[in-house]
RNA sequence: UCCGGCGUAGCUCAAUGGUAGAGCGGGUGGCUGUUAACCACUAGGUCGUAGGUUCGAGCCCUACCGCCGGAGCCA
């Protein structure tokens, strides 16, 4: 076996490693005109009579690797490769405005690993059902690993940004004897003959750790069985939350507002490339610096039927109309674009596009079908109820930074959330909304820590003690105010991406109708 | 659970109730610089399943199954 310069283990088998340099495609610029060796993955390939190009992907970009017929035993090799083959390619590093990196390979030899045939993802369009059945293979595609190291950036970010603060980190049980809240969004596991759930949240635990330790935090995957199937929905999707010893609301506030401007300017200057690649307007996401608007529920529920609100969607509504109309302008263009089309492929293209533009035509059509009621369900909105989806976007619409909501009616929320003591109505709660319609992403509390305001809201809910003896003895013994937040990791990712669907924003997601693969 | 949309070749999609199609991908051949290369030839089908209407069903009707996304619920 032998080491390369980065210390990658490389299999003694591999003959070129002792002949030229092994090389990265990242780290081209630094070998021009030198000969190195890549291994990696044949992305795509194109012939021609005298020489093949090949696409390499190596997991750190993607490089053309020009093959001569000169080089007769390669160019054979090159020829019969198919997509996704892996292999070793040495050659010469020339600069080339014509391969995606700007470096090339004029390559003297290639050797296979594997040779692959019949790999089930073309590069042409596939739907969402056949590309999510293949998902351990369309992680490959340029869109999904560029998504990926973007989660893993944010994911790094939002525990560097509690590690930097004092905060530590507590692993809080996935296996849990009884429901914290409504057992039926539980996952039920048998355990030794004993009903158990799967955890939905850390935080009672996290409770307990900091009165421990202060300021902790966890992250882990929770789950949730409710049957939603909507692209803001995930059966299992990870949390992070810190939790705080005597924080109270105002604190959790601008912990919350400084913990997502940090996890989304810190993930913008890592990823300007990928962030591009994936289509993503970033002026939107420059604009997220604390301080982030701040309304109470009684506040948020006055905006909704103000004037100014009302006119507002009335204008969107007349936007959305005249949209509507360039839409079906842009559909006769397409078709006549059809009708000019020689190419086979190409006419295909357009099919396929004025299919999605009728798609997303009739949408709207729909959409502005129902406004007009969601308009005055906006005016007409009672204090008490809980905001959905709708209401939420139209707070959103009103500024263009994260809103924080709070103080919102105590029967919307759960049991361990403190009563507001100026107002016995509310509790003291937040929630941060992400703009661009992407909905809450931060939810939390500050926790009741009286021992009989919170059994007298058990009491109220018709919860069993028994269970909750422990948490009980946490106000029992040396009770202080305190308090957290949880942020979906998902649906910020979703957001900073700017996707369409959740689904992408993890490597296997657990959907309501998918467990493959 | 409710509402709506879709199920045709490996993939993406066409096809007035009247002979099952194209492109891509696969295979073969051709072409020195391609950018989803291109050109020619070729193989490839239980039209989701089960009933029904009809001289005749991919198309119409009923039920079921699967997928998609919206409501509810939530991060």
């Amino acid at each position: 076996m032998c080491l390369d310069r980065r210390g990658v283990y490389l299999a003694a088998t591999t003959w070129e490693a002792v002949m030229t340099e092994q090389a990265c495609i990242s780290d081209l610029k630094h070998h021009v005109d030198a000969p190195v060796t890549l291994r990696g993955w044949l992305q795509g390939k194109r012939s021609g009579g005298k020489v093949v190009f090949m696409l390499l992907r190596d997991g750190t970009g993607v490089c053309q690797c020009v093959v001569e017929a000169k080089d007769a035993e390669a160019f054979e090799v090159a020829s019969s490769l198919g997509q996704e083959s892996s292999l070793y390619v040495s050659g010469t590093v020339r600069e080339d405005a014509r391969s995606p990196g700007g470096f090339e390979i004029a390559a003297g030899s290639v050797r296979a690993i594997q040779s692959s045939e019949d790999y089930p993802i073309s590069r042409k369009a596939h739907g969402t059902d056949f590309l999510m059945g293949h998902r351990h293979l369309w992680l490959r595609s340029e869109r999904q690993s560029g998504i990926l190291r973007i989660r893993h950036t944010v994911i790094r970010e939002a525990r560097r940004f509690f590690d930097n603060r004092g905060f530590t980190l507590i692993d809080t049980p996935i296996l849990s004897p009884g429901a914290a809240e409504g057992a039926g969004t539980l996952f039920p596991v048998d355990y030794f003959g004993e009903e158990v759930y799967l955890a939905q949240t850390g935080q009672l635990y996290l409770e307990s750790a900091c009165q421990a330790l202060g300021k902790v935090y966890c992250f882990g995957p929770t789950f949730r069985a409710e049957k939603s199937k909507t692209r803001r929905h995930l059966t299992e999707f990870w949390m992070i939350e810190p939790e705080i010893a005597f924080a109270e609301l105002p604190d959790l506030c601008e912990l919350a507002e400084s913990f997502v401007e940090h996890i989304v300017q810190s993930t913008l200057a890592a990823h300007e490339g990928d962030l591009k690649a994936l289509g993503r307007d970033i002026a939107p996401l420059e604009k997220i610096k604390a301080p982030f608007p701040r309304l109470t529920y009684s506040e948020a529920v006055e905006l909704l039927r103000s004037e100014e609100v009302h006119l507002r969607l009335l204008g969107e509504l007349e936007e959305d109309k005249g949209r509507l109309g360039s839409w079906i302008g842009q559909l006769q263009e397409l078709e006549k674009k059809l009708s000019e089309a020689k190419k086979e492929w190409q006419r295909e293209n357009i099919t396929r596009e004025i299919h999605d533009l009728r798609d997303e035509i009739r949408t709207l059509e729909e959409d502005l079908g129902n406004r007009p009621d969601h308009i005055r369900d906006a005016r007409e909105f009672e204090w008490g109820k809980d905001f959905g989806g709708d209401e939420e976007t139209i707070l959103c619409g009103q500024f263009d930074r994260p809103v924080i909501v709070t103080r919102y009616p105590r029967e919307v929320k759960a049991f361990y959330m403190k009563a507001d003591k100026d107002d016995r109505r509310v509790v003291l709660n937040l929630d941060v909304l992400a703009p661009e319609g992407y909905g809450e992403i931060i939810g939390g509390s500050q926790r009741e820590d009286d021992l009989h305001a919170l059994i007298a809201r058990m009491d109220e809910e018709g919860m069993e003690k028994a269970p909750y003896e422990w948490y009980l003895d946490l106000r029992r013994y040396g009770s202080v105010p305190h308090g957290g937040f949880g942020l979906g990791i998902e649906r910020t990712v979703a957001w900073i991406c700017g996707l369409k669907h959740i689904r992408e924003t993890i490597p296997f997601p657990r959907l309501m109708s998918r467990i493959y693969p």
